[in-house]
DNA sequence: AAGACATCCAACCGCAAAGCA
DNA sequence: CTGCTTTGCGGTTGGATGTCT
């Protein structure tokens, strides 16, 4: 992160220092918050009026918690993100005291364990190398995966993860173990009772034509880097 | 103990929407 | 309607810190 003295305004960037934070409390207990503009003018701060209002709004703002989520509000986040995507802001509105950069943050470090091997999938898929593209078709109905049956392996030069097994996702499981996904990335296992997956099988899946592959389900549910996160018709 | 690697998180950037003259 | 400015959002970066080997 650069340091320097800021862009061609002049503004300040870099971290924020005690001082500016104090100016910009009194600032804006003073004068109210909005109008960041003004704020960067007239509050003595040396910071555009975005560095401004991220500072108040992350860091500064009355309110605000402080620490870990909650397992409760990892849940919320985790069924709100099924809803909604990456509309960081929107699931922040369901966690007072919670910013959605904060939100952001937490998704991208405890639920997207493997960006990078996704991205460099991404790319190698656009650059036309192509993933090993399973071959897995099925109908929308009866998606079903036990977690053993993940059928990933670990590209142990690259840390990437390659479906390459076929797997019957259509049987329902044996015995009394509850149906439900997991990432093969992840240790979290969200049984099938569970409203993010009904939401994905009741809304998304289920209004899908006819058929959907096993790297689009992955790729519905865990792989962030599509900015539209679902399963596409 | 030290270097490598992983994780966390504050802050920046670009873009789009909203507001306004 | 149009163009400019401001605001807000999501994606990304990189320094700090923790953990592993």
């Amino acid at each position: 992160m650069s340091c320097n003295s800021g862009s061609e305004q002049g503004w300040r960037k870099g971290p924020w220092t005690p001082e500016e934070d104090k100016l910009l409390s009194e600032y804006i207990n003073l004068h109210g918050d909005g109008r960041w503009s003004s704020v960067s003018k007239y509050s003595g701060l040396n910071r555009s009026g975005k560095s401004c209002r991220l500072r108040w709004v992350n860091y500064l703002r009355p309110g605000l918690k402080k620490g870990n989520l909650t397992p409760q509000e990892e849940g919320i986040i985790i069924e709100l993100h099924a809803l909604w995507g990456n509309k960081w802001s929107t699931i922040a509105r369901y966690l007072p005291g919670r910013t959605d950069n904060e939100i952001k943050n937490y998704w991208r470090t405890h639920f997207k364990i493997k960006t990078r091997p996704y991205q460099k999938q991404a790319r190698r898929r656009a650059e036309g190398h192509g993933m090993p593209n399973n071959s897995i078709q099925q109908t929308a109905e009866n998606v079903h995966f036990m977690k053993n049956d993940i059928p990933a392996t670990q590209d142990d030069d690259h840390g990437e993860v390659n479906i390459t097994e076929k797997v019957d996702i259509t049987t329902p499981p044996q015995g009394n173990q509850e149906m439900g996904f997991a990432h093969p990335n992840m240790t979290n296992y969200y049984p099938s009772s569970s409203p993010m997956i009904n939401y994905y099988i009741n809304q998304e899946i289920a209004s899908c034509s006819d058929t959907i592959t096993l790297d689009d389900l992955w790729g519905s549910f865990w792989n962030l880097d599509d900015p539209h996160t679902g399963i596409r018709c």
